[in-house]
DNA sequence: GCATGCTATATGTTTACCTCA
DNA sequence: AATGAGGTAAACATATAGCAT
């Protein structure tokens, strides 16, 4: 609600696309010091292996849901499914009062309650609750191929619901707006996960291109010493690539075997001139 | 300005279900 | 056919930020 699109899991695409920087902070809504570090190397959408290993299971499955029979009366009144401001209502009520002295037990119970009266499709006989024993279990359902493409297609027009889109695409679906909450945080956290690895990789790239950039340098600043230390060679050496440095850009062009390419000093202008690492640079 | 409560979201964990060897 | 391992996704728990009062 609070938190910017700026500041979500499909925000990440920012950086290349638009010419900035590859490197962005975000020091906004993480929680753990490393997440706030975000690096964004493209925009991309995300067709993974495991995206199609879901296809196929899904191509595969039967829709087990069916529709609950309490849904749109639920939906409409907005008042018994635990969805939305309401189960967070609760949620918070319940974290409340585990931290106080009372026990909570009975809003805990009314929860989910009501989570599994709405979220078992077929519903639940007497019989399966006695099988686990009379307590809270949950049964989960898995999403039909039909329900699953609406909400990707909804997830990519925005990865986030407010609650009147929320209940509207729970009632077109079938299912409670608790599940589509669900769904759509366990989405962008798959979002967020697989960008991670892509930035991950990208770095990666870019640590062995900076290592190997160093390890040339390092042994061209060797061959100077030795030159330098052979006055008759030195006229035959070929000009260092410093000495054709531009000084404006700091690129490097000149006769020498290295200047093919143009050599920056630091990798972080060839970046923001937009060179070196833009072959290794993750693309859709 | 500070404290408190509420809400939405991020993140981590649990668990049901599925596939495959 | 049975079964155990491993993966995936739905559901849940908790932490946190932003806003209102």
């Amino acid at each position: 609600m609070m938190m910017g699109k700026e500041d979500l899991g499909l925000s990440l695409s920012l950086g290349f696309a638009q010419n900035h920087h590859p490197l962005q902070l975000n020091l906004k809504s993480t929680s753990s010091p490393l997440s706030n570090l975000q690096m964004f190397p493209s925009n991309q959408t995300f067709v993974s292996s495991s995206d199609n290993h879901q296809n196929q299971q899904f191509l595969r499955k039967i829709d087990v849901n069916s529709l609950p029979s309490t849904v749109d009366l639920e939906e409409e009144t907005g008042v018994s499914s635990p969805n939305s401001t309401i189960s967070s209502t609760v949620s918070g009520k319940r974290r409340s009062e585990r931290e106080g002295t009372s026990g909570g037990a009975g809003d805990h119970d009314l929860d989910i309650t009501l989570d599994r009266s709405s979220s078992r499709g077929s519903g639940t006989s007497d019989e399966e609750e006695e099988e686990y024993g009379g307590e809270a279990c949950r049964k989960k359902l898995r999403l039909s191929k039909d329900q699953s493409a609406v909400l990707e297609d909804t997830f990519k027009d925005h990865n986030t619901l407010n609650p009147k889109q929320k209940l509207a695409l729970a009632k077109k679906l079938g299912l409670t707006a608790r599940q589509v909450e669900v769904w759509f945080q366990n989405r962008r956290a798959r979002t967020k996960l697989k960008q991670t690895e892509v930035d991950c990789e990208y770095l990666k790239r870019c640590v062995e291109k900076l290592t190997e950039e160093n390890r040339r340098l390092e042994k061209e600043a060797a061959e100077l010493r030795a030159l330098k230390l052979s006055p008759r060679l030195y006229g035959q050496m070929s000009p260092p690539t410093t000495l054709l440095m531009c000084p404006s850009c700091e690129r490097v062009a000149g006769p020498s075997k290295y200047n093919q390419r143009s050599v920056s000093l630091s990798p972080w202008l060839q970046m923001a001139h937009g060179s070196t690492f833009d072959v290794m640079r993750p693309r859709s």
